[in-house]
DNA sequence: ACGCAGGGCGATA
DNA sequence: TATCGCCCTGCG
């Protein structure tokens, strides 16, 4: 199956602006792979697994979205289009977002940095909560790498005419996966050559001290904690579910909450968005992480995730971040 | 070279 | 209940 279809700016509220949604490092994915003007990566849809490639003329927001879609199976159109609506949030209204925003003189100045800046929401709710746990205490280059690595070592693997593609490897894979050196060795004693290269253990993606957490985090998976029942729960209830997960604090489990499962009502508190916060509105004052989060949760109420990553892109290319380095 | 940034955890009081 | 040293790697 192959297909090529539009979806005009028209069927959206507000703009797009599809670069900058996928490099803006939001922990739901590692960027998509990015070739001769479009994105392209392999998503599910239908349980089919799917070349997604979309493109939007350069510096025209406006302009129509265009897209390709390739599977060795068939997938309606439709299906196709959900997706990519839901994955680059174009069900979201930014017009309402900025008229939320320019009520706030602080957050008026973020529109101008961020037009058409969406919440991209993770195609694969597992990988998102992968991606969230390699990502605390790290750069965002190196928890790509990290997860861009795990697929390519445990995905399934899927060749295309624009290049070969990896899915994310499930819970049941992650989980017995070896997590160093010496696990990957003992496991493969009886028939080890001279030359063995131990490459295929979780310690070898960068992850570091995260791979333990990561494996037991695949084993909870699918036992204590079932990933269709948190996104059918309360805010509440999924953020008490996710803190159980080793490896998940309340600021990855706000960005699980946020990027995997749409709450929009989560405020991911990093020491970034901490320090913006008590810059923005506190005088400066020195903000702790847990009143950072319930101030932005209930100041920006539904608004909260968009104004978290709204605030941390103004104040990157405002140069406000740069002032707050010390 | 080497010290620091980054979020969560487990030990401590 | 709050505070603090440590975990691993990339970067300046």
């Amino acid at each position: 199956m192959k297909t090529r279809f539009e979806i005009d700016s028209h069927e959206y509220k507000g703009q797009l602006n599809l670069d900058l949604t996928i490099k803006s490092g939001q922990t739901s994915q590692p960027a998509w792979l990015h070739k001769d003007d479009y994105f392209l990566e392999l998503v599910a849809i239908e349980g089919k697994q799917c070349l997604i490639k979309i493109r939007q003329e350069y510096n025209d927001l406006e302009s129509p979205l265009e897209i390709f879609a390739e599977s060795s199976e068939d997938v309606e159109e439709d299906s196709i289009r959900e997706s990519v609506m839901e994955i680059f949030g174009l069900n979201d209204d930014l017009n309402d977002l900025y008229d939320f925003l320019r009520k706030d003189p602080k957050l008026e100045p973020s529109i101008d940095f961020c037009k058409g800046l969406r919440l991209f929401k993770a195609h694969n709710p597992f990988e998102c909560i992968i991606s969230s746990i390699s990502s605390a205490n790290c750069s965002i280059i190196r928890w790509n790498r990290s997860i861009n690595d795990i697929k390519m070592k445990w995905g399934e693997k899927f060749k295309f005419d624009s290049g070969i593609f990896y899915t994310f490897p499930s819970p049941e894979t992650l989980r017995n996966v070896p997590e160093h050196d010496l696990e990957e060795m003992q496991r493969s004693e009886d028939h080890l050559s001279k030359e063995f290269i131990f490459e295929k253990n979780l310690k070898s993606c960068g992850v570091g001290y995260r791979a333990k957490f990561i494996i037991k985090a695949a084993e909870m998976i699918g036992n204590q904690i079932d990933i269709d029942k948190l996104t059918k729960q309360s805010y509440d209830a999924a953020f008490d579910s996710l803190l159980q997960l080793p490896g998940v604090g309340p600021k990855v489990a706000d960005c699980i909450l946020l990027y995997g499962f749409g709450y929009r009502n989560s405020f991911p508190v990093d020491v970034w968005i901490g320090r913006i916060v008590s810059e923005l509105y506190f005088n400066g004052e020195e903000i702790k992480p847990p009143k950072a989060r319930l101030f932005g949760m209930e100041k920006f109420g539904n608004y909260a995730g968009y104004v978290q990553l709204y605030m941390f892109h103004y104040a990157r290319k405002s140069g406000l971040l740069d002032s707050l380095k010390k």
